[in-house]
DNA sequence: CGGATGTATGGAACCGGTTCCAGTCGAGAT
DNA sequence: ATCTCGACTGGAACCGGTTCCATACATCCG
């Protein structure tokens, strides 16, 4: 309805001119751009995106993938990741992928290919090479956020330390002084050891050997979805079990650990008392269960996340050139009131 | 780098037509059709959404508005949409609002007056007179999904039936021969009648009125957090305060009641023996916490929402005119074993 | 068999900006 | 005084599609 055009002839300048004015590129008499911005704004100009990015290219909209929303770490990453797009101007688009799938693949060839995002965050999602391939081919940068390899080829990748994470966390259980240790793992924890639950696996059997507590690798690890029904499940077979039982779990995050918490105690089991339970996130509610965790900032992470992407689209280059490249995201071990010295 | 006029010459035709074999518009020759399809196959050919939603005016986007995603029912809604969305070749793009304040501000005025969307999904968001405004202004059709009158003027609302959830569960708390009740509602439920917080409370006070329980509307209502914490701190304080304890509790949510289940058993009393607890959603943890609620399906009416949406846009306005409208989405009380009849 | 109707296609305008290029003009340099 | 340089501005091309209009041809009708 109203274009830069009506901004021009309102102010008296070319279309040219009303555009350098209004976007700040060029030069323009201070007192041109005066009269163009309050032309602008007596008419209430609005610039078309439609039309902007199609001449510049960019469209100022970041793709993100994700393959759960209600997970409580996703879904922080996300608020994370809103935020800070928005202040810097940007959309956030969703494509909400869980596994593979047709839906997975009309959502990387149909929707991330065509030209309406500048770059593409994908959060703890392992991207095919064909995946990759299709977006480098459209020169679209790629954040990838948790999971995989650090150091490895590829897109720029941005996350926690996952082995350390599950090594500190057992270390912690091992200074205690227990010994009959059990991981409740994210499912996939032992076919994808490059996934996040894989990692975390790895860095609980890392500790165990080192312990001297897994000659054989016979530490126990127990699969589960990472949800609080998916810990509860899963202890509740664990500790229900006759013989002896473990005195101390390390939970794969801090959904799966709320979930071990409530079957112990719904088997009588008092928490810490006779078990000893610890997981990782830091989530919101691990104040309210007392439960010692791992923190990590997944909003955090989701700026971080942002602030790289921006970089590779050669925003705020000159602001700070790569001031934490490569380093692993912050963690820290706090402890509550769910662990405690083993019993004798 | 691949534009359709490149299409075009590769099949030997107009740009026209190649436009018109490609989107389905208009009357093309079989056999053009088809030499137009595998030379874009060929070459690799996108559309350029920009291109065509700088002629067509859409953009194949719609703008969804919410204040958490964190919160389950939120998050549960936003995957619904999605996952619609995307089938019907459409993407979301999120705004994450909370409240008001500036970032408020630029969302309605910057962002979602221009022209990047085709219309706007609130959930669970009141929206301003004045941002209602801009929007209409602007030809953006609205759905708000939850919250407010049913019947009220303004956008296109949606959602279940607040009030009749509070009354449904707390006659169930009623019919088991409670006395004593309380109801834990969502802040700002007196000060927000219209809210969903507000409507499951005045249902609540319905329903006890009605049973002749709240004569000079004393019934106890406290309002907290809607969230896990937000119960247990509620509740902990409630139950342990001296006196007579209630013997029933309506939670606004069902985050809320896990909150309170847990206070309770941490304070002592049995589930449901000491204490019957009610919820409302059908949270997918309930089943763990064998809680009774109200259940909704927060995914199915993001699904309706987006029929909605779509209608509005006219898309598929053929299909089925107007099947449910007006009418609240459905809900239904599920029992399970944290309620029991009231002790002697 | 002439005119009406309808399908198939191409040419060109247009959507609303951005940016290249060229031209004007004033100021400082020589 | 002339030249040079840089700031400022306008004209026009262009981004990549869609769609109006005109034209060509085949078909159908009385």
């Amino acid at each position: 309805m109203t274009a830069i055009a009506d901004v021009a002839r309102l102010a008296g300048v070319s279309k040219a001119t009303a555009s350098r004015a209004l976007s700040g590129r060029g030069h323009v008499a201070e007192a041109t751009r005066r009269r163009v911005e309050t032309a602008a704004a007596e008419i209430g100009y609005i610039v078309s995106p439609d039309a902007a990015s199609l001449v510049t290219g960019r469209t100022k909209n970041i793709g993100v993938v994700i393959p759960f929303v209600n997970r409580w770490f996703f879904g922080e990453v996300l608020e994370g990741l809103e935020r800070t797009l928005l202040s810097a101007g940007y959309d956030l688009t969703l494509y909400n992928v869980d596994g593979a799938g047709p839906d997975r693949d009309r959502v990387f060839e149909f929707f991330l290919a065509r030209k309406r995002v500048d770059a593409v965050i994908a959060v703890g999602v392992d991207l095919a090479e064909h995946e990759l391939a299709a977006l480098e081919r459209r020169d679209k940068p790629v954040v990838v956020l948790g999971g995989g390899e650090a150091g490895a080829l590829g897109p720029a990748r941005l996350g926690i330390d996952d082995r350390a994470v599950g090594q500190l966390a057992t270390e912690h259980l091992l200074q205690l002084g227990h010994t009959r240790l059990v991981h409740l793992a994210g499912d996939g924890a032992a076919a994808r050891p490059l996934s996040v639950q894989g990692l975390r696996r790895h860095g609980y059997l890392d500790a165990m050997s080192a312990a001297g507590l897994a000659p054989r690798g016979r530490a126990e690890v127990v699969e589960t979805e990472m949800t609080m029904p998916g810990g509860y499940e899963a202890a509740l077979q664990l500790l229900g079990q006759p013989g002896r039982r473990p005195t101390a779990v390390f939970a794969a995050s801090d959904e799966v650990a709320f979930g071990a918490i409530r079957a112990a105690e719904r088997l009588g089991m008092s928490v810490p008392h006779d078990l000893s339970i610890v997981g990782v996130d830091g989530h919101e509610y691990a104040e309210m269960f007392g439960l010692t965790t791992v923190e990590q900032s997944p909003s955090g992470q989701g700026r971080a996340a942002v602030d790289l992407v921006l970089r590779l689209l050669g925003e705020g280059a000159e602001a700070d050139p790569l001031p934490d490249s490569g380093a692993p995201l912050p963690t820290r071990l706090v402890v509550r009131t769910s662990t405690m010295r083993a019993p004798l």
